[in-house]
DNA sequence: TGCTTGCCTGGAGTGCACTCCAAGTCTCTA
DNA sequence: TAGAGACTTGGAGTGCACTCCAGGCAAGCA
């Protein structure tokens, strides 16, 4: 595998549930079409483009944005990191170093580890507010009672 | 078990790992002491009081806010549901129900209820995410050797 | 031909959760 | 008696992540 290869299979495989309902090749959706596909608003998506965090969307004759598959998948990839608390800051930074080209690997994979890190850390305090939440709900139960 | 006390208990019971450095009765800590204690700012501190998310904090003889246990009690119960993500003015509505007495216990819990559902759809994210991190950091690795 | 719809741009505005500022008070130590 | 340090207040400012606005363009339809 080369390692050209290699950086389009680590960053396509956004996720397992990808939202992608045109083959490629038909791929060339509107921003009104993307808007319904991933629940980003339009400004959302321009701004995204505007602030780095997508690299240029292909554009119609007529300048309309026209998005592909691969613009879906790093949607996608983005609204995980995202929903995991990553400042767009750092998701910006992640973009910046995946346009780098192939150098880059170390710098992308210490990056995600750290992140990974953080959503350890995160779920581990998720979990026990849970068992917080636990009790006192059980207790609220209790008094009601 | 009155309702009085059951309200006491459930809402006193704020973690285990709770820090009250005195006993109760030598608990009077000055602002900068429960800065130490919690890492929130004194500016948050004062801040959460001007927006009721703590009742009015005891005043020594000459204006200084004095904390005692249960301050702190209450502001580790508020740190964890800031970490698992419930906005201010939800915490602010919870310490209003918890002001208005014991008729609101159905409605406190109510609260904790649907934010403990929150919590738990937050951790099925996060581990999906960490499943597509494990992938991509994987590939990397792979990538790299 | 005019109207609607969908899109474009740069820049301004919004909501949240703090965070800081200015000007003042009080207490303690040298 | 002076100075340092910790505290007080209301109100203004900050950073983040959007979100909206004004003004305009192009295509499709009655």
């Amino acid at each position: 595998m080369t390692e050209a290869a290699a950086a389009t299979e680590v960053d396509d495989c956004a996720s397992g549930t990808a939202v992608r309902p045109r083959p490629d090749g038909q791929d060339n959706y509107t921003i009104g079409e993307v808007v319904a596909l991933t629940g980003l608003s339009a400004h959302t998506l321009r701004w995204y483009e505007r602030i780095g965090l997508m690299s240029r969307v292909d554009r119609s004759h007529n300048g309309q944005r026209r998005y592909d598959n691969d613009d879906l998948r790093w949607l996608e990839f983005v609204g995980r990191l995202r929903l995991t608390g990553m400042p767009v800051a750092d998701m910006v930074r992640y973009a910046e170093l995946l346009r780098e080209g192939d150098h880059t690997f170390a710098a992308r994979q210490e990056l995600l580890v750290r992140h990974r890190e953080d959503v350890r850390r995160h779920i581990a305090d998720l979990q026990a507010t849970l068992a917080v939440l636990d009790f006192k709900i059980e207790l609220y139960g209790g008094a009601a009672r």
